[in-house]
DNA sequence: CTGAAAGCGCTAACAG
DNA sequence: CTGTTAGCGCTTTCAG
């Protein structure tokens, strides 16, 4: 399996295991010759110790867990590579896990986290997600955890997150600056704090500007595409049918585009849309995406290193605190106010006679 | 740090850790009765075994690594998607990896796998490797190596790609039968295999429909999002500039929609457009944008599939061999034959008289 | 400064 | 069928 261990590297060295082993950890025990003989040796024969040893000895893994339920998705690949750059700096190794949103299998998970195999944990729950003991657990066996995006506000531990509420307010009242007195939310779980929390702000800005709220305007979306897909058409339809939209996830944001294509819905002449998405494509949609975008990287970065510094200090508990990193609203042609957008400008312009003939 | 041991469980059922062990594993040795007191008391005080004493004991770690230039990718994320889901009915565990596309961190992370901390490697190699030593090394100490989408042929293991020379022959002739006779190829490093075949099924293509390539066709693009985006105005601005062009990777595709945006070119009419691509809002581009679908998920499936059974034949060695699944060509409107799309007609048709008063 | 020795928690021969 | 025992490779007292 492995090459050399370091029992070979003692042999060859005419020194004990243990002079090695501390040569190896730079210990202040061993002299400058002998670590430079050691490490020297060590490179020659490409040496690199035994981690599962090492685990085993020191009660450390090196390793952290993230638990996160999609990673075909724009927040959470960019939320993973946030984790990884700084999970890179400080040597340790990441070990990812999808719930695909399945409670039961966060719960498995987390469970298995109880053996050791991680030094810590950032996780961002599944929509689920209906109780902490999973999580609680974990932290009352010195195993730190840190949540980001989708955190559960009970647990006492850090929690990174984007202004949530703020974001649906401004996505809102976005909305209502371009014209639309009637809009409607795109909920997906409310078990999910962060949608519970756009969905406030969504609200309050509903209230502040003497809009009343009825029911319809709240649509519940699940997981299932096609039925998510069929909400949506459906609502377009109504008789007090929605002038804005707000997806609160990216994941929304197609079934709006395709069912407002389908329907023959013009947007945004008919529908704006506002949409919480990091899509690097959201400028070349059509028409572009006016977006909340959320710091992914930044989250990911930051969760990562609040976690480092409780693993670090081995007793230092995590203070139970909300850290918020705010999104911004990108507004692009999806909210325009009822103009045209300005490529379709061009192009009806510039084919006018064509039009002409093709169209009237 | 870890809960219960099996020293704790022994003591409480008054038998022997050996035995215990041997329960736990569901030896033949032991008999039924004692399996099942075992696993009741394992199961009440939640004991999970301490994974590293395991691995150390048994030589093998149940976690496989998986080192990717880039995750905020709809390849690389959905295959990583399709590794983990092979991976949990595996119940192996998933180390992930990120390169950036540098050869000398692809090289660390797999000097490092040669601690034996994984049982396979799942890879799909930076756009800077330019020597397979790393990978064969590992190979030789009987890690088992598959290659996935960026391989190395000259690696004697399995490597499971997409038909790269068929996806780039397919694209480049579905835009000359558009009606492009000068068609440009977007090319990420030359490194790459996926990108010299995608690029000689381009040659082969313009050969068989007897078009000759000029040099200024070919346009080579860095990791600089900003330099390829010069790279590609600079191209549709020349005296020959191109009427199709195929982007070898979805990250090239927003600067050829940026550029075309900026310049006025208009797609599908000046430029056809044909993307190596898996992302979802390719449908609600503007325009919609003709993908070639690479099977991201399926190709890690397949992938983490093979280099399962490898793993657990212990001394399988996997053959030479290519798996291609293929890609599939969609048509959209970014490549329709010289027409206005359909959203922008209705648009231009609904709104006509309105354009009159504004853009005539 | 170096070495000897105990042991992390588990597994697997081997004995009974 | 169960128990005993010798390690896996490394770290870390503790002695020298």
């Amino acid at each position: 399996m492995s090459g050399t261990n370091i029992r070979a590297l003692a042999k060859e060295l005419n020194l004990s295991i243990g002079t090695v082993s501390k040569a190896l950890r730079d210990s202040y025990e061993i002299s400058a010759a002998t670590k430079k003989k050691v490490l020297a040796l060590a490179q020659k024969r490409n040496y690199i110790a035994n981690p599962y040893a090492s685990s085993l000895r020191r009660k450390k893994s090196n390793t952290i867990g993230v638990v996160v339920p999609e990673v075909a998705d724009s927040f959470f690949s960019h939320a993973i590579k946030g984790i990884d750059s700084v999970a890179q700096l400080k040597g340790y190794h990441v070990l990812v896990y999808l719930t695909y949103e399945s409670f039961a299998k966060e719960q498995a998970i987390l469970k298995d986290f109880t053996s050791g195999r991680v030094d810590g944990v950032l996780v961002s729950i599944s929509s689920e997600t209906s109780d902490d003991a999973h999580i609680t657990n974990l932290m009352n066996r010195n195993i730190p955890v840190v949540f980001f995006d989708r955190v559960i506000h009970a647990v006492a531990t850090a929690k990174i997150t984007t202004d949530d509420f703020e974001s649906g307010y401004n996505a809102t009242k976005h909305l209502i600056e371009q014209g639309c007195d009637r809009v409607a939310y795109l909920s997906i779980s409310n078990q999910l704090s962060i949608n519970n929390k756009r969905m406030e702000g969504f609200k309050e800005a509903l209230h502040d500007h003497k809009l009343t709220l009825k029911a319809s305007q709240i649509i519940r979306c699940s997981n299932n595409e096609q039925e998510n897909y069929q909400l949506i058409k459906k609502a377009l339809q109504r008789k007090n049918n929605p002038y804005g939209i707000i997806a609160s996830v990216e994941k929304l944001t197609p079934p709006v585009y395709l069912a407002c294509k389908e329907l023959g819905v013009l947007i945004p002449k008919q529908l704006k849309v506002v949409s919480f998405s990091n899509l690097e494509t959201a400028l070349i949609l059509n028409p572009s995406l006016t977006t909340i975008n959320q710091p992914a990287f930044e989250m990911g970065e930051r969760a990562a290193t609040i976690l480092f510094k409780s693993i670090d200090k081995k007793h230092y508990k995590l203070k139970n605190e909300n850290i918020i990193i705010p999104s911004k609203l990108i507004a692009r042609e999806s909210s325009a106010k009822g103009r045209l957008h300005f490529v379709q400008k061009i192009i009806c312009c510039l084919s006018i006679h064509t039009l002409f003939r093709r169209l009237c």
